[in-house]
DNA sequence: TTAATAGTTCAAAAGCTTTTGAACTATGTA
DNA sequence: TACATAGTTCAAAAGCTTTTGAACTATTAA
């Protein structure tokens, strides 16, 4: 049989990256806010620590969920809403 | 910090569903199908063992993504569409 | 009966994910 | 200059998921 990542393929990264209780709470306040955001701020309002926020921004940036840009020290992040769009609204037409 | 079970919901649980390359293509194939069919003849369709197959029926039954009906030794599987709009499709209204 | 088939359960092993704290880079401020 | 702040990286530990084969239940067929 396969290993994961002779199977692996986008949906499954997507699918993985909202699998997290952590991830979609981050999500859903990104979602309310509606504009970019520092890391730290987001990190802050989640009550995790800065390593544990870094790690989870990784996974929503490779998977494609949100955009970033850094400016000065700080990096902001913000929906990437036509990757949800893509994998959840168009789920059907996708797989 | 909150642990696993403390943070964990139905998304989550729907997503972790998703998070797999075979559960996956077990839906793409269940998808394709439209119309119920015997947990053997997909596990064998998908190239994995009884027991991998029981475990992930498992997971995707729990998770409310299949709906399951047992007919004499044979164990019958098939989408449960309303499951996939109420997360995937309308997944903003949800948050 | 006996044997075959569909699926489940169990515990162990293998594999993957997440958290942690310390050390680090880079930038901004006094 | 020195110090503070935003974020990253690393390796180890902790925790969770998936696969495996053997043993099991229940049903069907010869």
């Amino acid at each position: 049989m396969l290993n994961q990542s002779q199977r692996s393929n986008a949906s499954v990264q997507i699918f993985k990256a909202l699998a997290d209780p952590i991830r979609l709470a981050i999500i859903q306040h990104l979602n309310q806010l509606d504009h970019k955001v520092a890391c730290g701020e987001v990190g802050r309002a989640m009550h995790i620590s800065k390593t544990s926020g870094s790690y989870h921004f990784k996974i929503l940036q490779e998977a494609g969920l949100i955009s970033v840009n850094k400016v000065g020290r700080e990096k902001y992040v913000q929906l990437d809403r036509s990757t949800f769009d893509h994998y959840l609204i168009h789920f059907w037409q996708n797989l």
